[in-house]
DNA sequence: CGATAGTAGATACTCCGACTATCCATAAGA
DNA sequence: TCTTATGGATAGTCGGAGTATCTACTATCG
């Protein structure tokens, strides 16, 4: 198919394909002569994943760029990706540059209690230090309950994951689902925890 | 306080400050001469929500000040806040255009599964079933039990969040820390999910 | 008291990310 | 044939989030 059709298949406007294959995170098509090349299903599935990553996930190109490679490139061996790829993820939000102090102590504590293995230098245990550290500058006094909370529904996420990715023996695949169900499982869940406390506060206001 | 001091105490460049006082974020300080103004630990405390909300939570400088002014006048009665205030929030991604089929259907299946009231013109509602769409348009099959699990830890994270904020009654109080949880709690979650994440697929690897 | 540094506010400028628009030489299709 | 589309390259646009500069003026140190 040519650009235009792949540009109805996709939704996505010529330009912006154009765009994307200069910036690398759509393999260019199979070129037939000098100015003429043909895409196939493989474009348009790559510029759907594009979209829903930046879109809906809410990714800079530039970070949906590092996850496609991570994809193409089977990156990670097997199982390790959700480790590993993922964890170049930013999540939306600018560096912060806060001092973390106790905070490090306190993330590692919920990640023992719920049983995680947690490398020393992992991005993501920074992470939760800062953002620890940044409710804690707010005076929000970090109720322990709460924390664990979040950390125990943190970890019947990852399980609903697992068992929902068990079974699939193609690596390709897996590692695409892992990203999507990643990506979109924060946009996901944001949505349903939205619901979830405007129904709540509403019966809380008239019990 | 000078300006120079509110830079300090807060961490924020001066230059940074000016502008958010010109956008509206901050309120200006009291005016003791033409060229002099006083601040105070309300702006300090207002930067740092600033920064928290933008770098931590990575909403835009619209999103904040909508947000900031939300809480300013205390714009919603009581508790209804979780459920108006928040649902103006974004988190994260431009607008897709994805048409919902029969995604709007299983959104309130999901919804109703948990209990909750949902209001059938909530933007959030919308929103689910458009990431949903975005899900399908993957090739993802959606596993209602999957999903279910992402409902449920949605209603206990809920729970959680109304138990730390009962028994709050200064209603500033419980709007900002409502805010803040809401939106740093995603931050929150996706960090401590990716953890979980992490060490599940760890195991997984070698059982 | 005067020189120097700091200040409020306004206006203009910069930088980056994500596109759009033009252009050119060529190829496909009516 | 000749109008339209194409691939690729280069340049231009636009919005968001700051920076920089400028102008009067003020505070304060020596």
């Amino acid at each position: 198919m040519r650009i235009s059709e792949l540009s109805e298949h996709s939704g996505s406007p010529v330009p912006s394909i154009k765009y994307y294959l200069r910036e690398g995170l759509l393999h260019r098509g199979e070129r037939t002569s000098p100015n003429q090349a043909r895409y196939d299903g493989s474009h348009v599935r790559r510029l759907r994943l594009i979209r829903a990553l930046t879109e809906v996930g809410g990714l800079s190109l530039a970070d949906t760029r590092s996850l496609l490679e991570g994809i193409d490139g089977n990156s990670v061996s097997n199982h390790d990706l959700l480790g590993r790829t993922l964890m170049t993820v930013d999540s939306g939000g600018r560096e912060p540059a806060g001092p973390e102090g106790g905070d490090l102590e306190l993330a590692d504590a919920l990640a023992e209690q719920q049983g995680w293995f947690v490398y020393p230098d992992s991005p993501m245990r920074h992470r939760l230090a800062q953002i620890l550290a940044t409710f804690r500058s707010l005076g929000m006094e970090l109720d322990r309950d709460w924390l664990d909370s979040y950390a125990e529904a943190a970890e019947q996420l990852a399980q609903a994951d697992m068992q929902y990715v068990e079974g699939l023996t193609d690596v390709d695949e897996l590692l695409e689902k892992a990203v999507v169900g990643t990506v979109l499982g924060d946009s996901l869940l944001a949505s349903l925890r939205r619901l979830a406390q405007a129904s709540a506060s509403r019966d809380r206001q008239r019990p």
